[in-house]
DNA sequence: TTATTTGTTCAAATTTTATTGAACAAACCG
DNA sequence: CGGTTTGTTCAATAAAATTTGAACAAATAA
């Protein structure tokens, strides 16, 4: 079958270069990998949804990497599949389209919901323990030590805990 | 001359090594390397500032690693140093000791400070030059789309740097 | 049925980041 | 002065994270 043109031409031109680079450096401030960066920041900048395929021949990386980048973004909400005729045309299309989510609200969300509240709910069981374990310290003196110390990273985390919904509050806009 | 003893056993102890876990978990997540956590963790659960040198024997690192490790907790305003004495005997001491910093507000102050509004500042100029370069798009409707996109980045920074006085304010008990 | 398209997985290769350790400098001591 | 202590710098090395690409599976088509 004849590959229909849709938005799809080859080259990144310069701006989008530049735009690219952008979300390269967003994400990396995130913790994430330059391919999400570039998978999603093309998605940004497409006025049609593209497949899998086409971030593969426009981002010049290889399908494995942009396989496993999308499956991150749309854990974080990040990007959403619209299956079937992307192109725009009536034709029967079984390809998946990808477009992102471009409401910060939604993407601060997945953020949160994915990267931060995990791991302040593993500090929050592992300060626990680390309570429980201050508590056998035989040395009086160096257990109300480490109780107070352990207490003071039970309030960091409680106090960050809190300070998630107003994030999303404030950005929600 | 003798070293004298000031709670530096040499050896870390199971509580203390699972303390340092956690640190090096958290500072992970704030895409800072893992000696940066073992140094801190380790100045948050001892009772007397530690030297430089302290660290490199208890947690077993190079001195490379101590020294810029301590630069950039100092840069965090992490850790304060205290000139002098820290052995807690009356002996001149020309040796710096470090205690940690364990007030929420002032880390994330600092984290802030350092990490997060340098990449906003960056990120501002890079838009707004985005912008700019999106006005040069020859073809109409492309251009509308991307001031669209460079417009809704510039929205999103924005908001991003609103939220951040509201986060430290919050976390500043 | 076989051939093709679409997408996933994961071991190996690559790239990036962190750590080491030796050379160096500065400050103090005798 | 020479010797020692304290700490920094940075090129080399080690370790960790990312990316590739080939093997594989599932779904459709012929």
């Amino acid at each position: 079958m004849q590959e229909l043109e849709h938005d799809t031409r080859q080259e990144i031109d310069p701006i989008e270069r530049e735009i690219l680079a952008v979300f390269v450096d967003g994400v990396r401030v995130l913790g994430l990998p330059p391919s999400i960066g570039e998978i999603y920041g093309l998605l940004f900048i497409s006025q049609n949804p593209l497949s899998l395929d086409d971030l593969v021949k426009r981002l010049k990386i290889s399908k494995g990497s942009a396989s496993q980048g999308l499956r991150t973004l749309k854990g974080l909400g990040a990007v959403r599949e619209t299956k079937g005729n992307g192109n725009g045309n009536g034709s029967a299309e079984r390809r998946t389209y990808f477009e992102p989510a471009i409401e910060l609200k939604r993407l601060v969300g997945g953020f949160i919901r994915e990267q931060i509240r995990p791991h302040l709910d593993s500090g929050r069981h592992k300060i626990k323990r680390l309570g429980e374990l201050a508590h056998e310290e035989s040395d009086p003196k160096r257990r109300k030590f480490l109780l107070e110390r352990t207490d003071r990273l039970d309030h960091w985390i409680r106090n960050s805990g809190r300070v998630l919904p107003i994030i999303q509050r404030i950005l929600g806009q």
